[in-house]
DNA sequence: TTTCTTGAAATTGTCGACGATATTGCAAAA
DNA sequence: TTTTGCAATATCGTCGACAATTTCAAGAAA
Protein backbone atom coordinates (compact mmCIF):
# COMPACT_ATOMS: atom_id res chain seq x y z
CA UNK A 1 0.00 0.00 0.00
CA UNK A 2 3.00 2.09 0.07
CA UNK A 3 5.55 2.59 -1.91
CA UNK A 4 5.25 2.15 -5.54
CA UNK A 5 5.50 -1.13 -6.21
CA UNK A 6 6.95 -1.48 -9.53
CA UNK A 7 6.25 -5.12 -11.17
CA UNK A 8 7.83 -4.53 -14.24
CA UNK A 9 10.04 -6.98 -15.65
CA UNK A 10 8.43 -9.60 -13.70
CA UNK A 11 7.38 -11.72 -16.59
CA UNK A 12 10.63 -12.00 -18.08
CA UNK A 13 12.04 -13.60 -14.80
CA UNK A 14 9.43 -15.33 -13.69
CA UNK A 15 10.59 -17.40 -17.28
CA UNK A 16 13.74 -17.76 -16.00
CA UNK A 17 12.96 -18.58 -12.33
CA UNK A 18 9.53 -20.57 -13.03
CA UNK A 19 8.43 -18.43 -10.29
CA UNK A 20 4.76 -18.00 -11.44
CA UNK A 21 3.73 -15.35 -9.65
CA UNK A 22 5.22 -14.26 -6.55
CA UNK A 23 1.71 -13.96 -4.48
CA UNK A 24 1.60 -10.10 -2.94
CA UNK A 25 2.35 -10.21 0.78
CA UNK A 26 0.30 -8.73 3.37
CA UNK A 27 0.63 -7.60 6.62
CA UNK A 28 4.13 -9.09 6.28
CA UNK A 29 7.30 -7.58 5.92
CA UNK A 30 8.38 -7.60 2.67
CA UNK A 31 11.99 -9.22 3.93
CA UNK A 32 9.73 -11.86 5.50
CA UNK A 33 8.08 -12.74 2.35
CA UNK A 34 11.14 -12.65 0.39
CA UNK A 35 12.70 -15.18 2.89
CA UNK A 36 10.15 -17.30 2.95
CA UNK A 37 9.58 -17.50 -1.10
CA UNK A 38 13.15 -18.14 -1.42
CA UNK A 39 13.05 -21.05 1.24
CA UNK A 40 10.56 -22.54 -0.70
CA UNK A 41 11.97 -22.09 -3.90
CA UNK A 42 15.46 -23.59 -2.79
CA UNK A 43 13.88 -26.82 -0.73
CA UNK A 44 11.78 -27.67 -3.61
CA UNK A 45 14.84 -27.46 -5.94
CA UNK A 46 13.55 -24.87 -8.43
CA UNK A 47 16.74 -22.88 -7.28
CA UNK A 48 19.22 -26.08 -8.11
CA UNK A 49 21.77 -26.89 -4.74
CA UNK A 50 24.77 -25.40 -5.62
CA UNK A 51 23.58 -22.79 -7.68
CA UNK A 52 24.70 -18.95 -7.85
CA UNK A 53 21.86 -16.58 -6.26
CA UNK A 54 22.08 -13.57 -8.44
CA UNK A 55 21.18 -10.58 -6.27
CA UNK A 56 19.77 -7.83 -9.46
CA UNK A 57 17.84 -11.15 -10.76
CA UNK A 58 16.25 -11.75 -7.55
CA UNK A 59 15.56 -7.54 -7.03
CA UNK A 60 13.42 -8.44 -10.25
CA UNK A 61 11.89 -11.32 -9.54
CA UNK A 62 10.36 -9.71 -6.63
CA UNK A 63 9.87 -6.46 -7.36
CA UNK A 64 11.56 -5.48 -4.52
CA UNK A 65 14.91 -3.44 -3.68
CA UNK A 66 18.20 -5.23 -2.34
CA UNK A 67 17.51 -3.92 0.92
CA UNK A 68 15.01 -6.19 2.65
CA UNK A 69 16.27 -8.94 -0.18
CA UNK A 70 20.13 -8.70 1.38
CA UNK A 71 18.76 -9.34 4.55
CA UNK A 72 16.41 -12.33 3.47
CA UNK A 73 19.47 -13.89 1.94
CA UNK A 74 21.75 -13.71 5.36
CA UNK A 75 18.38 -15.32 7.39
CA UNK A 76 19.17 -17.66 5.02
CA UNK A 77 22.75 -18.20 5.40
CA UNK A 78 22.09 -18.17 9.09
CA UNK A 79 19.98 -21.27 8.70
CA UNK A 80 22.65 -22.16 6.37
CA UNK A 81 20.90 -22.75 2.59
CA UNK A 82 22.91 -20.73 1.88
CA UNK A 83 27.11 -20.11 1.40
CA UNK A 84 28.19 -16.68 1.29
CA UNK A 85 31.55 -15.61 0.03
CA UNK A 86 32.61 -12.20 0.42
CA UNK A 87 32.55 -10.34 -2.35
CA UNK A 88 31.61 -12.89 -4.81
CA UNK A 89 28.15 -13.76 -4.06
CA UNK A 90 25.97 -16.77 -2.25
CA UNK A 91 25.67 -20.29 -3.75
CA UNK A 92 22.68 -22.64 -2.64
CA UNK A 93 24.44 -25.21 -0.46
CA UNK A 94 25.71 -28.14 -2.29
CA UNK A 95 24.97 -31.78 -1.06
CA UNK A 96 27.04 -34.12 -1.02
CA UNK A 97 26.54 -37.76 -0.89
CA UNK A 98 28.32 -37.83 2.37
CA UNK A 99 26.04 -35.03 4.06
CA UNK A 100 23.42 -37.02 2.99
CA UNK A 101 24.49 -39.74 4.68
CA UNK A 102 25.46 -37.34 7.77
CA UNK A 103 22.02 -36.12 8.06
CA UNK A 104 20.03 -39.28 7.80
CA UNK A 105 22.72 -40.48 11.13
CA UNK A 106 21.56 -37.04 12.66
CA UNK A 107 17.78 -37.93 11.85
CA UNK A 108 18.02 -41.33 13.09
CA UNK A 109 19.30 -40.47 16.75
CA UNK A 110 16.55 -37.64 16.91
CA UNK A 111 13.96 -39.02 15.25
CA UNK A 112 14.52 -42.34 16.74
CA UNK A 113 14.59 -40.38 20.31
CA UNK A 114 11.47 -38.58 19.54
CA UNK A 115 9.74 -41.64 19.07
CA UNK A 116 10.66 -42.51 22.55
CA UNK A 117 9.16 -39.44 24.12
CA UNK A 118 6.17 -39.64 22.33
CA UNK A 119 5.78 -42.61 23.25
CA UNK A 120 5.13 -41.67 26.78
CA UNK A 121 3.84 -37.87 26.10
CA UNK A 122 1.41 -38.65 23.11
CA UNK A 123 -2.02 -38.32 24.25
CA UNK A 124 -4.41 -41.04 23.01
CA UNK A 125 -6.43 -38.43 21.26
CA UNK A 126 -3.36 -37.20 19.07
CA UNK A 127 -2.77 -41.42 18.72
CA UNK A 128 -5.96 -41.67 16.92
CA UNK A 129 -5.46 -38.25 15.10
CA UNK A 130 -2.32 -39.59 13.64
CA UNK A 131 -3.78 -42.85 12.82
CA UNK A 132 -6.39 -41.19 10.59
CA UNK A 133 -3.79 -39.14 9.38
CA UNK A 134 -2.41 -42.39 7.96
CA UNK A 135 -5.22 -43.93 6.74
CA UNK A 136 -6.13 -40.95 4.48
CA UNK A 137 -2.57 -41.46 3.09
CA UNK A 138 -3.63 -44.53 2.25
CA UNK A 139 -6.33 -43.86 0.29
CA UNK A 140 -4.83 -40.61 -1.41
CA UNK A 141 -3.87 -41.45 -5.03
CA UNK A 142 -1.59 -38.81 -5.34
CA UNK A 143 0.45 -40.72 -2.43
CA UNK A 144 -0.55 -44.08 -4.04
CA UNK A 145 1.45 -42.61 -7.07
CA UNK A 146 4.30 -41.53 -5.11
CA UNK A 147 3.89 -37.82 -6.60
CA UNK A 148 2.87 -34.71 -3.67
CA UNK A 149 4.40 -36.72 -1.02
CA UNK A 150 7.12 -33.72 -0.21
CA UNK A 151 4.57 -31.05 -1.41
CA UNK A 152 2.45 -31.38 1.90
CA UNK A 153 3.87 -29.00 4.70
CA UNK A 154 4.20 -30.61 7.64
CA UNK A 155 1.41 -31.08 9.99
CA UNK A 156 -0.11 -34.09 7.41
CA UNK A 157 3.58 -35.89 7.85
CA UNK A 158 3.49 -38.50 9.95
CA UNK A 159 6.91 -37.90 11.27
CA UNK A 160 6.03 -34.13 11.87
CA UNK A 161 3.98 -35.64 14.06
CA UNK A 162 5.63 -37.94 15.67
CA UNK A 163 8.41 -34.75 16.37
CA UNK A 164 5.35 -32.93 17.85
CA UNK A 165 4.00 -35.86 19.88
CA UNK A 166 7.31 -35.91 21.26
CA UNK A 167 6.64 -32.62 23.37
CA UNK A 168 9.98 -31.25 22.55
CA UNK A 169 9.90 -28.17 21.02
CA UNK A 170 13.17 -27.01 20.52
CA UNK A 171 13.54 -30.29 18.77
CA UNK A 172 10.65 -29.61 16.95
CA UNK A 173 12.18 -26.75 15.36
CA UNK A 174 15.51 -28.03 15.04
CA UNK A 175 13.85 -31.36 12.85
CA UNK A 176 11.29 -29.51 11.41
CA UNK A 177 11.87 -26.54 10.32
CA UNK A 178 15.83 -27.12 9.54
CA UNK A 179 17.02 -30.35 9.17
CA UNK A 180 13.69 -31.43 7.23
CA UNK A 181 13.77 -28.88 4.36
CA UNK A 182 17.67 -30.26 3.64
CA UNK A 183 16.44 -33.96 3.73
CA UNK A 184 13.42 -32.76 1.52
CA UNK A 185 16.17 -31.00 -1.16
CA UNK A 186 17.78 -34.11 -1.30
CA UNK A 187 14.68 -36.23 -2.21
CA UNK A 188 14.01 -34.08 -4.45
CA UNK A 189 17.31 -33.42 -5.62
CA UNK A 190 17.91 -36.69 -6.57
CA UNK A 191 14.78 -39.15 -6.79
CA UNK A 192 11.53 -38.87 -8.90
CA UNK A 193 10.22 -41.83 -6.91
CA UNK A 194 10.19 -40.66 -3.94
CA UNK A 195 10.31 -43.70 -1.29
CA UNK A 196 8.95 -46.76 -1.59
CA UNK A 197 4.82 -46.40 -0.59
CA UNK A 198 3.71 -49.85 0.50
CA UNK A 199 6.23 -50.55 2.59
CA UNK A 200 6.11 -47.57 4.50
CA UNK A 201 3.14 -47.37 5.73
CA UNK A 202 3.22 -50.71 7.12
CA UNK A 203 6.30 -49.44 9.35
CA UNK A 204 4.41 -46.06 10.07
CA UNK A 205 1.65 -48.25 11.33
CA UNK A 206 4.40 -50.44 13.46
CA UNK A 207 5.62 -47.76 15.02
CA UNK A 208 2.64 -45.68 16.09
CA UNK A 209 1.37 -49.33 17.52
CA UNK A 210 4.10 -48.85 19.97
CA UNK A 211 3.77 -45.79 20.84
CA UNK A 212 0.18 -46.48 21.38
CA UNK A 213 1.51 -49.60 23.92
CA UNK A 214 3.56 -46.94 25.46
CA UNK A 215 6.48 -49.24 24.33
CA UNK A 216 9.04 -46.12 24.08
CA UNK A 217 12.03 -48.68 23.48
CA UNK A 218 10.41 -50.27 20.64
CA UNK A 219 8.96 -47.33 18.86
CA UNK A 220 12.74 -45.70 19.01
CA UNK A 221 14.25 -49.10 17.36
CA UNK A 222 11.55 -49.32 14.63
CA UNK A 223 11.65 -45.56 14.01
CA UNK A 224 15.55 -45.89 13.56
CA UNK A 225 15.45 -48.74 11.23
CA UNK A 226 12.47 -46.98 8.94
CA UNK A 227 14.91 -44.10 8.37
CA UNK A 228 17.66 -46.19 7.71
CA UNK A 229 15.30 -48.09 5.16
CA UNK A 230 14.84 -45.08 3.97
CA UNK A 231 18.05 -43.52 3.56
CA UNK A 232 19.51 -46.91 1.91
CA UNK A 233 16.28 -46.56 -0.27
CA UNK A 234 17.84 -43.54 -1.57
CA UNK A 235 21.15 -44.09 -1.61
CA UNK A 236 20.33 -46.52 -4.35
CA UNK A 237 18.47 -44.54 -6.42
CA UNK A 238 21.39 -41.74 -6.39
CA UNK A 239 23.87 -44.45 -7.03
CA UNK A 240 22.00 -45.63 -9.77
CA UNK A 241 21.16 -42.22 -10.98
CA UNK A 242 25.11 -41.94 -11.14
CA UNK A 243 25.74 -44.84 -12.97
CA UNK A 244 23.42 -44.08 -15.59
CA UNK A 245 24.75 -40.51 -15.73
CA UNK A 246 28.51 -41.77 -16.66
CA UNK A 247 27.50 -44.08 -19.12
CA UNK A 248 26.00 -41.65 -20.99
CA UNK B 1 40.40 2.10 4.88
CA UNK B 2 37.33 3.27 2.50
CA UNK B 3 33.87 5.43 3.76
CA UNK B 4 34.76 7.53 6.54
CA UNK B 5 34.49 5.91 9.84
CA UNK B 6 33.12 7.86 12.31
CA UNK B 7 34.22 6.90 15.97
CA UNK B 8 32.48 9.79 17.67
CA UNK B 9 29.98 8.21 20.47
CA UNK B 10 31.62 4.98 20.79
CA UNK B 11 33.04 5.28 24.39
CA UNK B 12 29.65 6.63 25.82
CA UNK B 13 27.86 3.86 24.70
CA UNK B 14 31.02 0.85 25.33
CA UNK B 15 29.75 2.44 28.58
CA UNK B 16 26.61 0.65 27.85
CA UNK B 17 27.29 -2.12 26.37
CA UNK B 18 30.65 -2.63 28.20
CA UNK B 19 31.89 -3.39 25.25
CA UNK B 20 35.66 -2.04 24.93
CA UNK B 21 36.64 -1.08 21.89
CA UNK B 22 35.03 -3.74 18.56
CA UNK B 23 38.29 -4.32 17.26
CA UNK B 24 38.45 -3.07 13.97
CA UNK B 25 37.52 -5.74 11.13
CA UNK B 26 40.36 -6.62 7.87
CA UNK B 27 39.50 -7.78 5.11
CA UNK B 28 36.13 -8.92 6.73
CA UNK B 29 32.32 -7.48 5.85
CA UNK B 30 31.50 -5.05 8.30
CA UNK B 31 28.01 -7.25 8.05
CA UNK B 32 30.45 -10.36 8.92
CA UNK B 33 31.81 -8.45 12.06
CA UNK B 34 29.27 -6.99 13.40
CA UNK B 35 27.13 -11.04 13.30
CA UNK B 36 30.40 -12.44 15.64
CA UNK B 37 30.90 -9.71 17.71
CA UNK B 38 26.84 -9.60 18.33
CA UNK B 39 26.78 -13.63 18.43
CA UNK B 40 29.68 -13.24 21.02
CA UNK B 41 28.06 -10.62 23.10
CA UNK B 42 24.80 -12.61 23.37
CA UNK B 43 26.53 -15.99 24.15
CA UNK B 44 28.47 -14.30 26.55
CA UNK B 45 25.52 -12.75 28.36
CA UNK B 46 26.75 -9.29 27.75
CA UNK B 47 23.48 -8.95 26.12
CA UNK B 48 20.98 -10.17 28.73
CA UNK B 49 18.67 -12.63 27.62
CA UNK B 50 15.28 -11.13 26.70
CA UNK B 51 16.63 -7.77 26.05
CA UNK B 52 15.83 -5.80 23.33
CA UNK B 53 18.32 -5.06 20.93
CA UNK B 54 18.63 -1.46 19.71
CA UNK B 55 19.26 -0.99 16.16
CA UNK B 56 20.23 2.71 16.69
CA UNK B 57 22.61 1.79 19.72
CA UNK B 58 24.21 -0.89 17.94
CA UNK B 59 24.97 1.58 14.98
CA UNK B 60 26.89 3.82 17.52
CA UNK B 61 28.45 0.73 19.02
CA UNK B 62 29.90 -0.59 16.29
CA UNK B 63 30.01 2.68 14.13
CA UNK B 64 28.80 0.93 11.34
CA UNK B 65 25.08 1.87 9.27
CA UNK B 66 22.05 0.48 9.56
CA UNK B 67 22.55 -1.95 6.68
CA UNK B 68 24.81 -4.34 7.52
CA UNK B 69 23.80 -4.17 10.60
CA UNK B 70 20.33 -5.74 9.93
CA UNK B 71 22.35 -7.98 7.90
CA UNK B 72 23.78 -9.13 10.74
CA UNK B 73 20.62 -9.32 12.70
CA UNK B 74 18.83 -10.82 10.63
CA UNK B 75 21.65 -13.93 10.04
CA UNK B 76 21.28 -13.75 13.97
CA UNK B 77 17.50 -15.08 13.52
CA UNK B 78 18.50 -17.39 11.17
CA UNK B 79 20.36 -18.83 13.76
CA UNK B 80 17.72 -18.65 16.39
CA UNK B 81 19.85 -16.20 18.59
CA UNK B 82 17.28 -13.61 18.08
CA UNK B 83 13.69 -13.27 17.76
CA UNK B 84 11.82 -10.25 15.37
CA UNK B 85 8.69 -8.87 15.93
CA UNK B 86 7.58 -6.84 12.94
CA UNK B 87 7.74 -3.32 13.72
CA UNK B 88 8.79 -3.87 16.52
CA UNK B 89 11.78 -4.67 17.12
CA UNK B 90 14.61 -7.94 17.96
CA UNK B 91 15.27 -9.68 21.42
CA UNK B 92 17.50 -11.87 22.72
CA UNK B 93 16.03 -15.36 22.94
CA UNK B 94 14.97 -15.66 26.78
CA UNK B 95 15.56 -19.61 27.43
CA UNK B 96 13.25 -21.00 29.79
CA UNK B 97 13.98 -24.23 32.24
CA UNK B 98 11.76 -26.29 30.00
CA UNK B 99 13.62 -25.40 27.10
CA UNK B 100 16.83 -26.19 28.91
CA UNK B 101 15.79 -29.03 29.45
CA UNK B 102 14.91 -30.29 26.20
CA UNK B 103 18.12 -28.81 24.77
CA UNK B 104 19.98 -31.37 27.26
CA UNK B 105 18.25 -33.99 25.55
CA UNK B 106 18.91 -33.42 22.42
CA UNK B 107 22.66 -33.01 23.16
CA UNK B 108 22.30 -36.16 25.46
CA UNK B 109 21.05 -38.33 22.09
CA UNK B 110 23.42 -36.58 19.88
CA UNK B 111 26.76 -36.38 21.48
CA UNK B 112 26.41 -40.11 22.56
CA UNK B 113 25.92 -40.72 19.05
CA UNK B 114 29.29 -38.73 18.59
CA UNK B 115 30.88 -40.70 20.92
CA UNK B 116 29.76 -44.07 19.31
CA UNK B 117 31.07 -42.84 16.26
CA UNK B 118 34.48 -41.31 17.62
CA UNK B 119 34.99 -44.63 19.09
CA UNK B 120 35.54 -46.17 15.65
CA UNK B 121 36.91 -42.83 13.57
CA UNK B 122 39.45 -41.72 15.91
CA UNK B 123 42.59 -42.15 14.90
CA UNK B 124 44.98 -43.08 17.49
CA UNK B 125 46.95 -39.81 17.71
CA UNK B 126 44.02 -37.98 17.71
CA UNK B 127 43.07 -39.59 21.14
CA UNK B 128 46.77 -39.22 22.40
CA UNK B 129 45.85 -35.82 21.65
CA UNK B 130 42.72 -35.39 23.38
CA UNK B 131 44.42 -37.34 26.58
CA UNK B 132 46.96 -34.41 26.72
CA UNK B 133 44.28 -31.87 26.62
CA UNK B 134 42.46 -33.30 29.29
CA UNK B 135 46.00 -33.27 31.27
CA UNK B 136 46.22 -29.62 30.51
CA UNK B 137 42.73 -28.89 31.69
CA UNK B 138 44.00 -30.21 35.16
CA UNK B 139 47.45 -28.55 35.62
CA UNK B 140 45.46 -25.16 34.38
CA UNK B 141 44.69 -23.42 37.90
CA UNK B 142 41.66 -21.13 36.04
CA UNK B 143 39.72 -24.78 35.50
CA UNK B 144 40.80 -25.71 38.83
CA UNK B 145 38.93 -22.58 39.70
CA UNK B 146 36.26 -22.90 37.82
CA UNK B 147 36.61 -20.02 36.04
CA UNK B 148 37.08 -19.60 32.57
CA UNK B 149 35.66 -22.96 31.42
CA UNK B 150 33.10 -21.07 28.58
CA UNK B 151 35.84 -18.54 27.78
CA UNK B 152 37.73 -21.49 25.36
CA UNK B 153 36.70 -21.31 22.54
CA UNK B 154 36.01 -24.79 21.30
CA UNK B 155 39.31 -26.73 19.93
CA UNK B 156 40.60 -27.41 23.48
CA UNK B 157 37.02 -27.93 24.77
CA UNK B 158 36.30 -32.16 25.34
CA UNK B 159 33.34 -32.02 24.04
CA UNK B 160 34.45 -30.30 21.06
CA UNK B 161 37.09 -32.87 20.03
CA UNK B 162 34.92 -35.88 20.78
CA UNK B 163 32.11 -34.60 18.13
CA UNK B 164 35.11 -33.19 15.74
CA UNK B 165 36.15 -36.95 16.48
CA UNK B 166 32.64 -38.34 15.16
CA UNK B 167 33.87 -37.70 11.83
CA UNK B 168 30.30 -36.14 10.88
CA UNK B 169 30.85 -32.97 9.75
CA UNK B 170 26.75 -32.21 9.50
CA UNK B 171 26.86 -32.98 13.39
CA UNK B 172 29.91 -30.75 14.06
CA UNK B 173 27.83 -27.90 12.67
CA UNK B 174 24.84 -28.48 14.18
CA UNK B 175 26.47 -29.17 17.74
CA UNK B 176 29.40 -26.76 18.20
CA UNK B 177 28.53 -23.92 16.15
CA UNK B 178 24.90 -23.77 17.00
CA UNK B 179 23.63 -25.88 20.21
CA UNK B 180 26.45 -25.05 22.20
CA UNK B 181 26.37 -21.66 22.27
CA UNK B 182 23.28 -21.79 23.63
CA UNK B 183 23.94 -24.23 26.33
CA UNK B 184 26.61 -21.49 27.04
CA UNK B 185 24.58 -18.81 27.33
CA UNK B 186 22.87 -20.68 29.75
CA UNK B 187 25.64 -21.93 31.74
CA UNK B 188 26.79 -18.07 31.73
CA UNK B 189 23.36 -16.76 32.73
CA UNK B 190 22.88 -18.99 35.79
CA UNK B 191 25.49 -20.57 37.03
CA UNK B 192 28.83 -18.89 38.42
CA UNK B 193 30.52 -21.68 39.21
CA UNK B 194 30.09 -23.61 36.39
CA UNK B 195 30.44 -27.61 36.71
CA UNK B 196 31.90 -29.60 39.65
CA UNK B 197 35.60 -29.65 38.24
CA UNK B 198 36.86 -32.84 40.04
CA UNK B 199 34.17 -34.82 39.13
CA UNK B 200 33.82 -34.54 35.36
CA UNK B 201 37.69 -34.94 35.13
CA UNK B 202 37.33 -38.53 35.82
CA UNK B 203 34.05 -38.77 33.54
CA UNK B 204 35.90 -37.46 30.49
CA UNK B 205 38.91 -39.93 31.21
CA UNK B 206 36.54 -42.46 31.39
CA UNK B 207 35.00 -41.78 27.96
CA UNK B 208 38.49 -41.41 26.48
CA UNK B 209 39.49 -44.89 27.76
CA UNK B 210 36.37 -46.29 26.18
CA UNK B 211 37.00 -44.53 22.86
CA UNK B 212 40.73 -45.36 22.77
CA UNK B 213 39.21 -49.61 23.59
CA UNK B 214 37.11 -49.19 20.28
CA UNK B 215 34.00 -49.70 22.78
CA UNK B 216 31.57 -47.04 21.03
CA UNK B 217 28.65 -48.62 23.09
CA UNK B 218 30.20 -48.24 26.24
CA UNK B 219 31.62 -44.43 25.14
CA UNK B 220 27.88 -43.90 24.27
CA UNK B 221 26.38 -44.70 27.79
CA UNK B 222 28.86 -43.14 29.74
CA UNK B 223 28.70 -39.89 27.62
CA UNK B 224 24.82 -39.63 28.03
CA UNK B 225 25.28 -40.30 31.61
CA UNK B 226 28.16 -37.79 31.94
CA UNK B 227 25.54 -35.11 29.88
CA UNK B 228 22.80 -35.81 32.16
CA UNK B 229 24.85 -35.33 35.33
CA UNK B 230 26.00 -32.07 33.90
CA UNK B 231 22.36 -30.90 33.35
CA UNK B 232 21.21 -31.82 36.56
CA UNK B 233 23.99 -29.90 38.47
CA UNK B 234 22.80 -27.07 36.25
CA UNK B 235 19.08 -27.58 37.14
CA UNK B 236 19.77 -27.62 40.64
CA UNK B 237 21.86 -24.31 40.78
CA UNK B 238 19.22 -22.76 39.08
CA UNK B 239 16.50 -23.75 41.44
CA UNK B 240 19.03 -22.76 44.12
CA UNK B 241 19.06 -19.37 42.82
CA UNK B 242 15.19 -19.49 42.22
CA UNK B 243 14.78 -20.14 45.56
CA UNK B 244 17.12 -17.72 46.91
CA UNK B 245 15.37 -15.05 44.65
CA UNK B 246 11.85 -15.32 45.79
CA UNK B 247 13.41 -15.09 49.79
CA UNK B 248 14.78 -11.84 48.97
C1' DT C 1 48.15 -20.83 -30.18
C1' DT C 2 48.63 -19.98 -25.47
C1' DT C 3 49.31 -17.08 -21.59
C1' DC C 4 49.64 -12.79 -19.20
C1' DT C 5 48.04 -8.11 -18.62
C1' DT C 6 44.71 -4.68 -18.31
C1' DG C 7 40.57 -2.20 -18.19
C1' DA C 8 35.64 -2.09 -18.52
C1' DA C 9 31.31 -4.07 -16.95
C1' DA C 10 28.75 -6.39 -13.56
C1' DT C 11 27.99 -7.38 -8.82
C1' DT C 12 28.58 -6.86 -3.97
C1' DG C 13 29.14 -3.82 0.25
C1' DT C 14 27.77 0.41 2.41
C1' DC C 15 25.46 4.57 3.43
C1' DG C 16 21.99 8.29 4.21
C1' DA C 17 17.20 9.60 3.76
C1' DC C 18 12.21 9.00 3.87
C1' DG C 19 7.67 6.90 4.84
C1' DA C 20 5.23 3.76 8.13
C1' DT C 21 4.54 1.79 12.48
C1' DA C 22 4.96 1.23 17.40
C1' DT C 23 5.87 3.25 21.89
C1' DT C 24 5.84 6.80 25.23
C1' DG C 25 4.30 10.71 27.77
C1' DC C 26 0.78 13.85 28.93
C1' DA C 27 -3.59 15.57 29.54
C1' DA C 28 -8.49 14.91 30.32
C1' DA C 29 -12.35 12.27 31.92
C1' DA C 30 -14.36 8.83 35.04
C1' DT D 1 -6.37 7.96 41.75
C1' DT D 2 -6.90 5.28 37.82
C1' DT D 3 -7.96 4.83 33.16
C1' DT D 4 -8.60 6.36 28.43
C1' DG D 5 -7.45 9.14 24.28
C1' DC D 6 -4.26 11.56 21.60
C1' DA D 7 -0.15 13.67 20.03
C1' DA D 8 4.96 13.63 19.87
C1' DT D 9 8.85 10.89 19.53
C1' DA D 10 11.70 7.07 18.79
C1' DT D 11 12.38 3.11 15.95
C1' DC D 12 11.61 0.02 12.14
C1' DG D 13 11.10 -1.05 7.03
C1' DT D 14 12.37 0.37 2.52
C1' DC D 15 14.62 2.56 -1.18
C1' DG D 16 18.08 4.67 -4.36
C1' DA D 17 22.84 5.99 -4.99
C1' DC D 18 27.74 5.48 -4.52
C1' DA D 19 32.20 3.04 -3.40
C1' DA D 20 34.92 -1.19 -3.73
C1' DT D 21 35.77 -5.52 -5.37
C1' DT D 22 35.51 -9.30 -8.48
C1' DT D 23 34.83 -11.13 -13.02
C1' DC D 24 35.31 -11.38 -17.82
C1' DA D 25 36.84 -10.30 -22.21
C1' DA D 26 39.85 -8.14 -25.37
C1' DG D 27 44.40 -7.26 -26.67
C1' DA D 28 49.47 -7.74 -26.26
C1' DA D 29 53.44 -10.58 -25.61
C1' DA D 30 55.74 -15.07 -25.69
Amino acid sequence: MFFKKKQRIVDKVSKVLKLPVPPAPEGETLSDHAFRQIQSAIVKGEIPPGSRISEPELVRAYGISRGPLREALHRLEGQRLLVRVPHAGVRVVALSRQELNELYQIRESLEGMACRLAAQNMTPQAIGELRQVLQAHERDENFQAGRGYYQQEGGYDFHYRIVQGSGNQMLFRLLCEDLYQLARMYRIQYSSTPNRPPQVYAEHHRILDAIADGDGELAQLLMRRHIRASYLNIEREIAQADLQRTEA
